[in-house]
DNA sequence: CTGGGAAATGAACAGGTGTTCATATAAACT
DNA sequence: AGTTTATATGAACACCTGTTCATTTCCCAG
């Protein structure tokens, strides 16, 4: 036997992925075999191969695709006139953004280590490409004279760490929705960089 | 062959232990080998069962050494008056001891998923414990009436999430230390919290 | 100097790994 | 209806996996 009825390229390629993404964010890229994608697909894992060049291809097409897709979300949000506006929806855009791909996000920072070298610069040059509209904002506020920061970039780092930090507690459902947590969030930031 | 000159069980188990933490803290848990931890020894794949039962608790015991290490440094801190002086002595604690120890923290944030269920709630178990140390620090302060915080919980895990960050980017010999690292760090969770 | 136990070996087990490829089949086009 | 082509199979490859255990070696107590 070979080829099932109503299988199409269109289909399964995306297929391939949501499973790769999804058992990756459970079990880890390494914890996961290609037979299991697969299984879950409902495909031998030979048809894998069709869609992927190989395993590390099919993290790291993950990886880009989730960090090409927040730079241009984030590109793509009106600009605010000010730098404390522009900071506000800095912090509504990034905590909303990532609680509604917590797979993809967990993914993104957890396996960075099981990248080849050369993907892994890529990834990290993306991200690094996001921390810089977050550090411009804070640059801008710092000259402007309305924030107060003793160091930019570690200010940067810190506000985004805390920030992606909700994707590690949030659960659906749970005691406050995403938009009451970016609220208590920005009250948080806006004091922590105050003149 | 068998048992190497000068061997002894005294050496050999900590050093298993301290080969598996930095092996998991470089390729991850799933990606290591019985094997190739014994390699990192010196030591046969079979020997390492004289030490362990199997790979999971060699595992769970890193992650659970660690967590009462962190526990008890934390309650061996001398306890300051104020909940401001509490709350910058628990800051500047935080990111010195997990500044001093980055695999195994790595380790304990990254592999919780690797965990069976029960080994999985005792470590959760002992995180919630040590945020419970600065939940009661913000809930003093908000008493008193020294801070003002919109959700301690959230204020809780922002915090945390916002300090544990330092690790990520943090490298030897970089433009700052430690010392200095959590005096800037200080300043914005001061600012964060301020009533 | 010898016996006993601790410490380590290395082979074996049953099964899983990523990947390739000749082959088969269903869909699309003429 | 018949042919081409995209899509999938399933067997095969060489090797790695965690774990067990009979056997061997070395150290130490008497």
């Amino acid at each position: 036997m070979a080829r099932k009825t109503g299988s199409k390229s269109e289909i399964t390629g995306p297929r391939i992925r949501e499973a790769a993404l999804s058992l990756f964010a459970q079990q880890g890229y390494a914890a996961v075999s290609m037979r299991q994608i697969a299984r879950a697909v409902g495909v031998q894992a030979g048809a894998l191969y069709l869609y992927t060049s190989d395993k590390q291809s099919l993290l790291f097409d993950l990886m880009r695709d989730h960090m090409d897709g927040l730079l241009a979300a984030s590109a793509a949000e009106p600009k605010a006139a000010t730098p404390l506006d522009r900071l506000q929806q800095f912090t509504r855009f990034h905590i909303l953004y990532h609680l509604e791909r917590p797979d993809a996000v967990f993914v993104s920072y957890m396996e960075l280590r099981n990248l080849n070298p050369e993907n892994f610069a890529a990834i990290e040059g993306l991200r690094r490409q996001y921390e810089q509209t977050l550090e411009a904002i804070l640059k801008d506020g710092l000259a402007e004279g309305v924030f107060r920061l003793p160091d930019t970039k570690l200010a940067t780092l810190a506000l985004i760490a805390m920030l992606t930090g909700v994707n590690t507690w949030y659960r659906q459902g749970g005691r406050l929705g995403p938009d009451k947590i970016a609220s208590i969030y920005w009250d948080m930031v806006r004091k922590a960089v105050a003149a």
